[in-house]
DNA sequence: ATAACGATACTTTTT
DNA sequence: GTATCGTTAT
């Protein structure tokens, strides 16, 4: 029998009951790490649900990760029955902003089918615009495409970017942000910002629509919450305007995505919008040693804080943090990997149970090649992405032209692929046709006229191209769409084309298997049952019924481009093995013995980070890398570290000066009076103070 | 299939 | 200034 939720609460800690049962109005929750803010929020929907009377598909609970998503998803579930889950929302701010957008289409301005453009599509359609006058290096292209998401996130528009540009390379960013606005909407197509953009625009401007999804959402919980951007605590603050019923949970001491646009500020400014908001603080830690927790509390008082918050533990004091210093990177990687050999029998623990966590990714390298050495199993998160694999890239582009054809990005990708003798001198004329008609490149194909522009044969191949995929979509129409899909695959022979492209037929083989998993997965969310997301119309003005079948696929298609179902593939291969990971993916994960590398000046904080004077966000780093340890913790560094080929001397981060001396059991610890140490730390000073004045 | 050459990136990147 | 990856040429 499962526990009823009086029970569930009565488990949880004064704080944490508080938080539960504050329903009536704003409520933030200060969840220092491992304070049990999942519980509180998973209890709380139940307890909305069972106790409280609200019906469940009035409740949305929001998450940064798809992950985040799924796990509360399955505990919420675990503590409801039959259907008093049903029509609940767990989903991701941008899986929310997509459902949104698809109940509002029409307001929107959108097609059915739109297409949801993931990053590598945007660079290519802004590499597209900015090539128009000159030729652009990709950093160009990046630093516009950083500068337009940073306006997105901050919901500026691009008529204010374009009057607020300062200097000519805003003014240059903004006109391409107008340009690259105008084009998504040509294609039909929306980006992953647009996701959270839209919906805001939309619901700030239509007093109509704001209602209608006021209607729909009685109460918002919030993960994460020191992560939300400009836009996404709007989003929250529009549908909560009148209610206010709402429960965010956060910890502005995990913020470390500021340099993403995350504002951490939005903590404090939730008091200022509402003003009889509840701050309920919660300060037990039910995951670290005393020592770590001591460790974390002192690092992090370095800080400054609005809200103070101490953790403690009612665990022991746990083992000593060790700080391990080596002569070089080399010995550092080779330290962590006979430790973490030696320690498994010593400790007769996992290999899951160890996790690395270190700045960035290059740090991985030397580590990796260590543990093959002592043949240690070990899995790195990161790394390529089933998404960005070309084989899903290129069935992903005919799924998105077949439910829109206005993609003009997904039409050249695939339209030569496989080979069908269709160049870029046909692209070309074919586009400028295409522009002059004001049509989409596919429509073009479609297009008499375009005979008197083309040489025959190209037209020819042009129209086989169009009937093909007019064909498979008449069948996705007409019957099984997953089934027609999977014809179109084979009708094509991608297939051949992989095995002759690929250096091997195994390669071939393997990424033939991905587009085969992709189509699975793609079939797998379809049968999900289809989550009603509309907003409340029982007056159900505009649903055309038709349009059903292909929504769903539609839909379905959509969540694949965020990546809603697929992880779960990776995420089911949790076999027993060492975790490497940077300190930014390990947020919101515990392992029993944590290794943290490079503590070093200019690598933990982050020499960029000291140079623009963040140095606060690093120290919010190092503490989230600390929280993550149950058990152990070990600091390594290195004495020496060759950069750009060039060997030269590391000083220890100044966050190990940070933490209290006694917790700590150094290891070939420099000397303390060393003077060229001293004379070291006295130039960095220097330089800090130079960078602020700066 | 392998070698050799050249292009690329050096901070983090939930969607 | 290096190392790694991808592509091409053999």
């Amino acid at each position: 029998m499962k526990p009823s939720i009086a029970q569930r609460i009565r488990g949880l800690n004064p704080s944490q009951q508080e938080a539960v049962h504050a329903i009536d109005g704003p409520c933030l929750v200060l969840a220092g790490a491992g304070s049990g803010k999942t519980s509180v929020i998973t209890t709380k929907i139940a307890y909305l649900v069972k106790e409280c009377g609200m019906s469940a598909r009035r409740i949305a609970a929001v998450t940064f990760t798809n992950k985040a998503a799924r796990e509360m998803k399955e505990r919420v579930g675990s503590m409801l029955v039959g259907k008093e889950g049903h029509g609940l929302t767990v989903s991701t701010f941008h899986t929310l902003g997509l459902n949104i957008i698809r109940g509002e289409l029409k307001a929107l301005g959108y097609k059915p089918g739109f297409s949801l453009f993931d990053p590598e599509d945007a660079k290519a359609l802004l590499r597209d615009l900015m090539n128009k006058d000159a030729q652009v290096d990709a950093e160009a292209i990046n630093a516009v495409q950083g500068q337009i998401s940073q306006w997105k996130n901050d919901l500026v528009l691009p008529g204010e970017a374009l009057s607020h540009a300062a200097d000519d390379d805003a003014h240059f960013a903004a006109r391409v942000y107008e340009a690259y606005v105008r084009h998504l909407r040509a294609y039909n197509a929306v980006d992953f910002d647009d996701l959270i953009l839209l919906p805001v625009v939309l619901l700030r401007d239509s007093p109509e629509v704001l209602a209608r999804w006021q209607r729909k959402i009685h109460y918002m919980l919030v993960d994460e919450y020191q992560d939300t951007n400009v836009s996404q605590y709007l989003l929250v603050k529009l549908l909560m305007a009148d209610r206010q019923t709402f429960t965010v949970v956060g910890d502005d001491d995990q913020s470390i995505y500021a340099w993403r646009g995350a504002r951490p500020e939005n903590l404090i400014t939730l008091g200022e919008d509402f003003p009889r908001l509840k701050v309920i603080k919660l300060e037990q830690n039910y995951r670290s040693t005393g020592t770590i927790l001591r460790a974390a509390n002192a690092l992090i008082a370095h800080n400054p804080h609005v809200y103070e918050k101490t953790l403690w533990s009612q665990m022991g004091d746990g083992a000593a943090i060790r700080v391990v210093v080596n002569r070089h990177e080399e010995a550092e990687a080779e330290r962590v990997a006979s430790e973490i050999l030696t320690r498994r029998i010593k400790e007769s623990a996992a290999w899951r149970d160890f996790a690395v966590l270190y700045r960035g990714n290059f740090q991985a390298r030397l580590l990796e090649l260590k543990l093959q050495h002592y043949q240690i199993p070990y899995k790195i998160s990161g790394g390529t992405s089933f998404f960005s694999r070309g084989e899903i890239k290129d069935a992903m582009a005919y799924l998105r032209l077949l439910i829109n054809p206005a993609d003009d990005n997904a039409f050249l990708r695939i339209v030569n692929v496989p080979r069908r003798e269709i160049g870029p001198s046909t692209l070309e004329k074919l586009a400028n046709y295409a522009t002059e008609r004001g049509t989409a490149l596919f429509a073009a194909c479609h297009e008499m006229g375009l005979e008197q522009h083309l040489p025959e044969r190209a037209v020819e191949r042009l129209t086989r191209f169009t009937q093909f995929i007019d064909g498979a979509r008449r069948r996705m129409d007409s019957g099984d769409a997953i089934a027609a899909i999977r014809q179109m695959m084979t009708e094509m022979d991608y297939e051949a084309w992989l095995y002759q492209n690929a250096s091997a037929p195994t390669v071939a083989e393997r990424r033939m298997g991905n587009v085969w998993i992709l189509i699975d997965q793609l079939e797998k969310s379809l049968n999900r049952d289809p989550e009603d997301n509309s907003p409340e119309d029982s007056n159900s003005e505009d649903t055309d019924s038709t349009a059903t079948e292909t929504d769903s696929v539609d839909a379905a298609i959509s969540r694949l481009v965020l990546r809603d179902i697929l992880e779960q593939q990776a995420e089911e291969d949790d076999s027993d093995r060492v975790q490497l990971l940077t300190m930014h993916a390990s947020k919101g994960l515990e392992f029993p013995h944590v290794y943290l590398m490079g503590l070093e000046e200019d690598l933990l904080p982050h020499r960029n980070a000291v140079e623009n004077g963040s140095v606060e966000e690093e120290r919010r780093l190092a503490y989230v890398g600390i929280t993550r340890a149950r058990r152990t913790l070990t600091l390594t560094l290195a004495r020496q570290r060759k950069t750009y080929g060039e060997l030269s001397d590391c000083t220890p981060s100044r966050f190990l000066d940070e933490l209290p001396a006694e917790d700590l059991d150094w290891e070939g610890r420099p000397d303390k009076e060393d003077p060229e140490k001293k004379q070291a730390r006295g130039q960095s000073a220097l330089a800090d103070l130079r960078s602020l004045i700066n």
